[in-house]
DNA sequence: ATAAAGTCTGAATGCTGGTTCACTTCTTGC
DNA sequence: GCAAGAAGTGAACCAGCATTCAGACTTTAT
């Protein structure tokens, strides 16, 4: 025999796995996913489109571990703050914040995400995430009832329907993201977080907090 | 001159015309967007392929227009709902409660208008429909919150809340279309109903109409 | 009947973008 | 230094599908 992987040369490999799966990332966060096509993303990471397939087998699995990647990143953060310390109404409201600020600290991997088009492998994967999403809003909302904190309620539904009006109030400003982005902390940017929790809390029944909007 | 179309040959143009745009329709929530290719779409409709550009100038523009047809419709019937005869909070648990229905009854088409990926052209028009919908569901919102009966509130940002609460609520039960569809009427779609009805009065800050979940 | 002007057809064309592959360029172990 | 075996390259390949087009068939008006 003459050749046989070292490890230097593993680890390698493994860090241009994950220099590509990096770069895909900011290639589709600027492009969609409909823009990121291989070679695209075998430019954007220095190597040629043919050495994608050293490491994946089909682009799709490529955009799939990009997705996952991303989108696991959200439900770590989401779901310790949903899990966290405090009252389970406290906790919505800031996992609802914390989301929605997130996303438009990065919006355009946000958009990725949550709504642009993209290939089924990649559909199917965003299917199974907001179903994670909702898992974890559930488990809150269940647990705010139990407090007597939420009024009775289907926590599932809820869920679902906290998961779209975030993710539908986001859409919009996260679509216009090649515009003048609105500082991400900006007045406007406020008064959304702020209308946009609210909703939220209403949503699950939460008594009204009165933070009456502008 | 020796042809000139005629009254009658105008009006057999205008209904292959229609007949296309029915069969398109009939095929895209049999088999999605992504399925419903020139081809399949003139068999469906008992022509050749090429006869298509006779009456679009693309396939993106029979899309857009099978769309618009589809959208369109729901538009108005939940146009007519929202702003028909009763109170705004009536009004809206009808709007809710008859869209969702409706989508259930025809699920194809309901989950190619609200998630199904399609192309870019499409994608654009959901964008308009959705807000449109929000536009309607604002509407509502603040003759609510005039006349006392919803507390102050970003009726938009509500807005967009509901159309994203209800789009999300049903994408599962309309995904599964396929599946042992349980009869649009039977026990587990009116507890869904209620759910998401008491869901969207809850968005909206509606005072509990204390429908108990299930 | 016939010419002019359409409409219809469906196989051929062309484009786009993922995937392959013959070849070049390393890396490894002797 | 060298042979074995990878990894890297990028142009060629290929599949899928919208779109076109030359020829066949229809309708209209004289």
């Amino acid at each position: 025999m003459a050749y046989r992987k070292t490890p230097a040369e593993l680890s390698r490999l493994e860090a241009v796995r994950e220099r590509l799966i990096t770069c895909a990332t900011e290639v589709v966060a600027e492009v969609g996913w409909a823009g990121a096509s291989v070679s695209a993303v075998a430019d954007a990471a220095g190597i040629a489109a043919g050495s994608v397939y050293q490491h994946f087998p089909s682009k799709a699995a490529l955009a799939v571990e990009v997705f996952r990647r991303a989108a696991g990143r959200e439900v770590e953060v989401l779901g310790e703050v949903l899990q966290g310390a405090g009252d389970p109404v406290g906790r919505l409201t800031r996992g609802v914040d914390v989301f929605a600020r997130r996303a438009l600290e990065n919006r355009g991997l946000a958009y990725a995400l949550l709504a642009a088009p993209a290939e089924p492998a990649v559909g199917a994967e965003r299917l199974a995430f907001r179903r994670r999403y909702r898992t974890l809003f559930a488990e809150v909302v269940r647990e705010g009832t139990a407090a007597g904190l939420l009024p009775p309620q289907n926590a599932e539904i809820t869920a679902a329907a906290l998961t779209g009006a975030i993710g539908e109030v986001l859409v919009e400003p996260l679509g216009a993201a090649d515009e003048q982005l609105p500082q991400s902390d900006g007045r406007a940017t406020r008064a959304l977080l702020a209308d946009l929790t609210a909703a939220a809390l209403r949503c699950a029944g939460a008594p009204c907090a009165e933070r009456p909007t502008h």
